[in-house]
DNA sequence: TAGAATGTTGCTTGTAATAGTCAACAATTC
DNA sequence: GAATTGTTGACTATTACAAGCAACATTCTA
């Protein structure tokens, strides 16, 4: 039940432009660093983000990506549906055919209902969410200092 | 995320020793050939399931296994802790050592409730539960024929 | 008490997915 | 036109998973 690096390298990438958002576009060299990345591994991860529609590249010098769409208009369920493609954890849920006793499982149904709530969660949450959990850790409630 | 042939082979046998509950020790050979399942993988599967007290198991002539405790008290998430290991779709949930950007991290703060979620599940659901989802597919209501 | 039936365990192997690197290429700016 | 950047494809570990095989331990029954 493990998601992939892809999925996890992916969405801190993007958390990342979420971040910069407004600065034009960002080296995947700065990200790279800055999100502690592998750059050749960077590299590939942005191919299916650009091809879903979720960021914008940027050729030559100057150049770099950016988001495609507004952080909250971002939703991780698509992130992951592009990097770690679906999130169902067995099989048989997204293809019944997969399986031939799919009809008459009764597991199965509890990996449906599974895969229901991971996805509740994905669908709930957008890259503007995780700027706001950013910055809420980063800029602790100064009351705190007081007790 | 996917869940291993492990959980899901081993969720099905116990199932089937659900289903038979109060016959006596089961055969492994039997397990095997009902859920469909490889024999020598099987035999492997049991040995966590044993020693985490869900099954009982009795050597020789009219061997086999059982349950070791009623099915209504077996909770799934007491079975993918056994066969699957932690059911974190990342490692820093269960150990923030794993990561040193963990205490930071605002992804892992969403993978965490991923883990809540998937948690939730497994916890609300017992052998009895799959027992009475099996009951409910074989004998279909009977007013469906006279739609 | 012997031997057959069953579970138990450890060793080994095949396979596939993942993670990652390297290098050639394309486009853009200055 | 040369430097800088993203793009793509080929390639290579490495690992985890799934599975098989064989020797062993235990128990029942004849």
């Amino acid at each position: 039940m493990k998601l992939s690096t892809r999925t996890r390298y992916g969405t801190r990438a993007l958390l990342e432009l979420a971040l910069r958002k407004g600065e034009g576009p960002i080296f995947l060299k700065d990200i790279a660093k800055q999100q502690e990345i592998s750059l050749p591994y960077l590299e590939h991860l942005i191919a299916p983000l650009i091809a879903g529609g979720v960021i914008r590249s940027t050729k030559g010098p100057k150049g770099g990506i950016s988001l495609a769409r507004n952080p909250e208009e971002i939703k991780l369920s698509e992130i992951t549906q592009l990097l770690e493609g679906t999130v169902a954890p067995v099989e048989c849920i997204d293809d019944p055919g997969a399986c031939s006793r799919s009809s008459s499982c009764v597991t199965r149904d509890v990996w449906a209902r599974l895969k229901e709530a991971i996805d509740g969660v994905l669908e709930g949450t957008t890259l503007q969410d995780l700027v706001e959990g950013h910055k809420k850790k980063s800029q602790p409630d100064k009351t705190m200092y007081y007790i």
